[in-house]
DNA sequence: GCCGTTTTCGGCCCGACTGTTTTCAGTCG
């Protein structure tokens, strides 16, 4: 198994163990294990040969065992053993909102209901309202839960996110009284996907919250008010989106109110991540402060804390941006004193130019032009065409006649316009055996390749990984596009030894895409930072179809900061002329 | 189950809200 299988496993043994009542500290190692196995900065592989891996914060001498077992054996004993223990649908049944793993289990063994369906039944007939410790309106919530399991569930791509955080965010603003207001959560931290949106906001004086209240579980999109106090309401919305089935998704969302001084540290323990804020108030206790979402205090009161900076200052940290608190090592570089210090992360906007798009040549809906005068409203210096090869017909791929018309017409548009200049490229399929889709000689016209994998994704993965390594030993590809093929919430990715390829990718100076598509953000940002600290360069690219999706840029920059990424590991936030230069040098070097 | 520059035992983040209670347990983030 790799890091992501085991850490599923892990996380499943802790869900199972909790379902079982056993003691919530080990349960929480395994959580923390996962999460550590799902982070890590090097491939497992070698961790584990190296013996390194006994040195993650989080794993001990018996998960180290465990994760040694499902590594090699992909099975374990103990995860068997728990399965067995423990009815399948009581898994299902932790899904519902307002139920956890004792509700679960009091309802298991004082009822033997071991499903949604029966206790979906139970609550009809009004059996779990009499069970000690229940209530009418717990199972009054327990249905409600059931039929919104039923409309879809779970996490929403970021674009959609935003956009209702945006709407919500407005109209607090609007409403006399709101002084400061800010996104925090997943959301400030730009995941790629989000399953809430937290709001944190505070009031001026003589405000009445409960006027606030009213306002934010009024909000035309809000089908559900899960909670409301004095200071904290959560609401589920439902918002549209295009990447769902049926083009609408519900998403929660918690306003907190917080007095004007607490702003910081409420905005800080809002944005997380949860692991990040544990190791803060640790830090806090360490130096014999206590910190919490209204304050950093001391023996003597509460420290001054007007900024989220000030709060890492008074803990001897450099702040850290919130796309780097994930629990990866930014508290340990952040220190003032014997810090590695924090990357000096690439800044939004600074993307000079693009490779990967398409036009109405293969699957666009805009012309060549249209792209190029898209991306230069959008600041760019240059756009590279990369269209589809000829043999992915579903997309209108290029034969190589059509492929040098484009040249000719991109030669006359250089010509004709000013502002942006067009390079040469192609998205260059990668067959089934690991050749690309062009000959060598039409190749080597183009200013770039960007290499790609559209059909057979269903191999096994040495198969998988060794067609990608033999496209990146050829001398021709520039970069490789959206390298698992992963679509979020909707595709997994195609099995393969990433590793293995960014090796391949280092060893013959590949450059490695961070697909901006909001909807594919693949290379993830582990990866990303794996490729980057292998000196592996990274290239953005919005893989745009349309005009309107140039922008999509930001998210890319987003994932490339997640990823600790500077300007300089970046290879479009270079300008024109030494985009060119590298270009052709590389091409001279390998002809 | 993990961890240790006051520790190899005894801690392990903490507060809001809900629903059930009549002072608190469970859930959530």
């Amino acid at each position: 198994m790799d890091a992501n299988e085991i850490a599923a496993a892990l996380s499943e043994i802790a869900t199972l163990l909790e379902l079982r009542g056993e003691n919530v500290f080990k349960i929480n190692a395994h959580r923390k294990a996962a999460r550590a196995l799902e982070t890590l900065t090097q491939p497992l592989d070698h961790l584990i040969a190296d013996g390194s891996l006994a040195r993650v914060d989080g794993i001990g001498k018996a998960l180290l065992a465990k994760i040694e077992t499902l590594h090699k054996a992909n099975r374990l004993q103990e995860l068997e053993d728990l399965r067995a223990q423990v009815p399948p649908g009581l898994l299902d049944m932790l899904r519902l909102p307002g139920i956890g793993p004792k509700k679960v289990k009091l309802i298991y063994e004082e009822l033997a209901i071991e499903s949604l369906a029966a206790l979906k039944e139970a609550c009809e007939s009004g059996r779990i309202a009499v069970v000690k410790g229940f209530g009418a309106k717990t199972q009054t919530n327990i249905l409600e839960g059931i039929a919104f399991l039923k409309e879809g569930e779970g996490r929403v791509h970021r674009p959609v996110a935003l956009e209702a955080a945006g709407e919500l965010i407005q109209l607090l603003r609007n409403i006399k009284g709101v002084e400061r207001i800010e996104q925090a959560g997943s959301l400030r931290r730009a995941r790629e996907t989000v399953k809430d949106i937290d709001i944190v906001a505070t009031l001026k004086s003589g405000v009445d919250p409960e006027d606030v209240m009213d306002a934010f579980v009024a909000h035309p999109k809000v089908v559900h008010v899960s909670g409301r106090g004095q200071t904290k309401a959560s609401v589920v919305l439902e918002v549209a989106d295009s990447g769902s089935m049926t083009g609408r998704s519900r998403l929660g969302a918690d306003l907190r109110l917080v007095p004007p001084e607490s702003f910081a540290c409420a905005l800080a323990y809002f944005t997380g991540s949860k692991e990040h804020n544990v190791r803060m108030r640790g830090l806090a206790i360490e130096h014999g402060y206590k910190l919490n979402e209204y304050a950093l205090t001391g023996p003597k009161g509460p420290l001054d804390c007007p900024t989220e900076e000030s709060i890492y200052r008074h803990l001897g940290l450099h702040w850290v941006p919130p796309e780097l608190r994930e629990m990866t090592g930014e508290i340990e570089a952040a220190k003032l004193e014997g810090g590695k210090g924090l990357p000096k992360l690439i800044p939004m906007g600074s993307l000079r130019g693009i490779f990967h798009n398409h036009t109405t040549a293969s699957d666009g809906s805009a012309t060549l032009e249209e792209m190029a005068i898209a991306s230069r409203e959008n600041g760019l210096e240059y756009f590279g065409v990369g269209d589809h090869s000829q043999s992915l017909g579903v997309a209108n791929g290029l034969k190589p006649k059509r492929v040098r018309e484009q040249w000719a017409e991109i030669d006359r548009l250089n010509e004709t316009l000013s502002g942006i200049h067009i390079l040469k490229g192609s998205e260059v399929d990668i067959l089934e055996d690991g050749s690309l889709d062009y000959d060598d000689e039409l190749l080597a016209g183009f200013d770039y390749v960007v290499a790609s994998v559209h059909m057979h994704m269903n191999m096994p993965r040495e198969e998988m990984t060794a067609r990608i390594c033999k496209a990146l030993s050829h001398p021709a590809v520039t970069m490789l596009g959206h390298p698992t093929g992963r679509l979020l919430l909707r595709r997994n990715a195609y099995a393969v030894d990433l590793d293995k390829v960014l090796e391949a990718a280092a060893k013959h100076g590949v450059m490695i895409e961070i697909n901006a598509n909001p909807w594919r953000l693949d290379l993830d940002w582990v990866h990303v930072r794996r490729a980057r600290d292998m000196g592996i360069l990274l290239v953005i690219n919005p893989d745009a179809h349309a005009t309107t999706e140039v922008t999509n840029i930001r998210f890319g920059v987003e994932v490339a900061r997640r990823g600790w990424c500077e300007a300089k590991d970046v290879f479009n936030t270079r300008g024109l002329d030494e985009v060119k230069s590298f270009l052709n040098s590389r091409k001279a070097m390998t002809r």
